[in-house]
DNA sequence: CGTCAGACGGCAAACGGTTGCCATGTGTTG
DNA sequence: CAACACATGGCAACCGTTTGCCGTCTGACG
């Protein structure tokens, strides 16, 4: 059963595939008698375009790629949904590729697929910048929750956030704060402390960093070991993830969160309000990030513009019970 | 700078397009030196073949699409995570398509990729077993999570783990059970209730069903209110999501579990080991079942077979605080 | 009534590969 | 040494679209 092809239906139609063609993708070009004609044909037979053949020669596939450095870590499954179903929305096939956290298959996983997607959306995306560069002089590109000067972006705020999880920490009375920093390539993890940092000299408090710690819950007793070492009252860790397993680190040991240490993180995953004690953390409508990084994609499709936009979606401090007043006896919950 | 082609390598190495394609299609077809030639000159030049026009003559894509009934259940992740690693392993491409849940989006968006991939991966299908089976007929299909007879499948073992389930509730004391089931038209949710109430009676137990329920967490507040009006002591969740969500309802009108009602899920998502108490669930290896999916998949590629695999993935019934005797003011830890 | 501008439809050349078939050269066999 | 099989490379058709260009027809205009 051999699928119709557009020669099927031109000759059940009596007219040359080049008006079937333009049925479908120029309505304007036939007359409107014919193009009805032309798709009442084409249903009753069933038509479908094939992809590839269209793709081959108009150079659009209509297809994205999403990598991810992670599949496995729960904040992009909402980045993930938002991109698919902005992508779906607009016809277009949602390709994902795990990067599992290496630059080198990152590269690889887009050079393949460059002729079979029309771009990438790169998220938490471990390459150095200038990499990155190089390979939008080639592929129709946007980063997200990375900023890269010169190329389109869509990340989720956090240097404001960071400010008011410092502030948070300090309106509770704690002088310093530890930063358990994430991947050492990740621009993410550089951009929060930064930010924390800055936050905490303004606001008078210490601020270290620990790390860099795999973004992953194994790596939370390590880091929550380290922080103890630093002596902070509270830790920052960098993400949700990394925040849970520092938490049960604290439990094993023996150590009262929020009492004896604060804990907070990012990303505001499912299980940030499930864990014990319950984590505050800085959160935010990650499926509008990647809704908004195809919509990047795709508009930049239309109409290539000179200025690539750089777009942030505002975030959350979300609190919990993983923060609160230090040393004592019962956590008192904030405001 | 337009990507070099088949013709490019030709020409620059001398010899005709069809050597050249060969070359890397049909290594055995050339002479050892000519082609070492070729693959040389193509390496130099950046050759990248076309997939769109090598589908386009062999109809072959290199592409899976994975259809997931709802992208935003954290169940699925590990099973697109099992897939997209053994998809990529053997140079495929995963494509993610999102359902909502709705049987005509997943069968609009089938159809629309029909031609673009090679295959299908059906989780958690909700369609008809006869809509499948003629699916089935045009398209190269597996089945996961779900049972077809005639098609491809493999399904995390749930049968033998239901009665284990009951078995352990049986055991701890319990008379009575009550599942609460998931959507209507999922395959698993039928399954499970069978398996359920056969081990029941076959253990002497009571067992009844409520729902069906929309398997996330805000359905569990519904879930838990219908689950206390059968008097049962033990209650069975479709799975993790609404398990999570039945506990938290319990929690906010004061009963007690495991002392008042048990609580179990399936799926052991990585929320089901911090939330409170910790969720007693049926678990397995959810990314090798997306691996053996994926392998079936293009195995039926490459020899097609008459006889449609139907592979059974172990499961593991993992024992956490959710579950305990009955009527106990202390939880008690079996095992 | 002659001209001319659209509107509309068709022809045919791409797009970048794959593959059946044929031609040639080489080694093997009787 | 003739006959033949086989290894190797090239030719050209084909996969299913899109699209630039051209021809024809129609209606409007001067």
């Amino acid at each position: 059963m051999r699928s119709s092809t557009i020669y099927d239906v031109a000759q059940a139609a009596g007219v040359a595939t080049s008006t079937v063609s333009r049925a479908f993708s120029n309505p304007d070009r036939v007359g409107a008698a014919t193009r009805e004609h032309v798709l009442e044909v084409a249903r009753r037979l069933g038509y479908q375009p094939n992809p590839h053949a269209r793709a081959l020669v108009s150079r659009r596939t209509r297809t994205v790629a999403m990598v991810v450095s992670d599949i496995t870590n729960p904040h992009f499954f909402e980045l993930i949904r938002g991109a698919e179903m902005r992508a779906k929305a607009s016809g277009y096939t949602l390709v994902l590729v795990n990067a599992e956290e290496s630059p080198r298959i990152e590269l690889e996983q887009i050079h393949r697929l460059t002729r079979s997607v029309d771009g990438f959306l790169l998220a938490a995306s471990r390459q150095p910048a200038e990499d990155l560069l190089q390979l939008a002089a080639g592929h129709r590109v946007v980063v997200v929750n990375r900023r890269v000067p010169g190329l389109a972006s869509v990340v989720l705020e956090h240097a404001e956030g960071c400010r008011q999880m410092v502030a948070h920490l300090a309106s509770l009375g704690h002088d310093s704060v530890v930063y358990l920093a994430g991947p050492r390539n990740s621009w993410m993890a550089a951009s929060r402390w930064a930010a924390i940092r800055a936050a905490a000299a303004e606001l008078g408090l210490r601020a270290q960093r620990m790390g860099p710690f795999a973004p992953t819950v194994a790596s939370g007793g390590a880091a929550a070991d380290a922080a103890l070492t630093t002596g902070a009252t509270a830790a920052i860790a960098h993400n949700d993830l990394l925040a849970i397993g520092v938490l049960r680190r604290l439990a094993d040991r023996g150590i009262q969160v929020p009492q004896d240490v604060s804990v907070v993180g990012f990303d505001d995953i499912f299980a940030a309000d499930l864990c014990t004690p319950t984590l505050t953390t800085l959160g935010g409508a990650h499926a509008d990030v990647g809704r908004a990084a195809v919509e990047i994609l795709l508009n930049s499709m239309e109409q290539p513009r000179d200025h690539a936009p750089e777009l942030v979606v505002p975030s959350e401090l979300i609190l919990r019970r993983s923060t609160g007043v230090p040393g004592r006896s019962r956590g008192q919950r904030p405001a």
